[in-house]
DNA sequence: CTGCCCTGGTAACCAATAGAGACTTGGTCT
DNA sequence: AGACCAAGTCTCTATTGGTTACCAGGGCAG
């Protein structure tokens, strides 16, 4: 009972950039491939069921799927909806705390469409670059 | 020779939701904890040498540091730079490509400074439930 | 002159984690 | 009866992250 709601001390400066803080924790537990893209696509999407959202988000594996969908809703960020039919249809949406940051994570996931060919390109000079030293050597 | 920039296919979107894409490589390459940091940090900070790189990410290895380090080098968002003095003084700094990046990663941050109580709250209130279901139980 | 300090790494080793794939549950369709 | 969904879970292995020890090579205290 009694909210035990720790008003958090202006003093703690909740520091992301701090190993010990609160904050770090958090994010770095989103900071990670699974997690964002998965925010993203209930942005873009919407609600999407597991098996919808394992084909939007190509390349997770159920494991993976559950598990960041589990911290998500967990941290309050997605809402699980389990309908109790048969065959089970469970349906995964973004709670108002999640499209907060997904709407973030789309615009990294816009900037990467948008540059990863630059990306790709220093990737092959830097690469070039380094084997032409090496050969040369 | 021949500036060989791949004028990117339209017809090949450039998705990060597709495993097989480039993008999704470059963005599961960038979508962890230390990289989204290290950005973030020279953002806020600027340049900064390798060891003052250590202490403002705070919890990071050397290890870990120079990997990624090496990464955002190599991805064209980072610039190396090293003074031959003794004893070595290596600055890592944002090029513009990164510099763009870094910008969206802050307001990551920012959102997750700002939102961490909220979602250890929510924590909080997933974990009794779940604790008094099982406890019931 | 000897030896220890400094920075910015690298190599080796070990624990934790991600991924691949089989198994589960229970109702329904053939 | 047997196969077949969906949404997981379990197990085993490959990869990865973290920790420690070590290196170069000049400065400088003794």
């Amino acid at each position: 009972m009694s909210e035990q709601q720790q008003e958090q001390r202006p003093d703690l400066p909740l520091d992301v950039f701090a190993a010990f803080c609160p904050s770090r924790e958090v994010f770095a537990e989103l900071a990670d491939k699974w997690s964002l893209l998965i925010l993203a696509s209930l942005h873009r999407l919407g609600e999407q069921r597991f098996s919808e959202l394992q084909r939007s988000v190509s390349g997770v594996s159920r494991k993976m799927l559950t598990q960041s969908v589990r911290t998500l809703e967990r941290d309050g960020l997605v809402l699980r909806t389990v309908h109790p039919e048969v065959p089970p249809r469970v349906v995964y949406g973004l709670l108002p705390l999640g499209r907060g940051l997904a709407e973030r994570v789309v615009t990294i996931g816009d900037w990467v469409e948008a540059n990863s060919p630059a990306v790709i390109a220093a990737r092959a000079g830097f690469d070039e670059g380094r084997g032409t030293a090496c050969e040369v050597a």
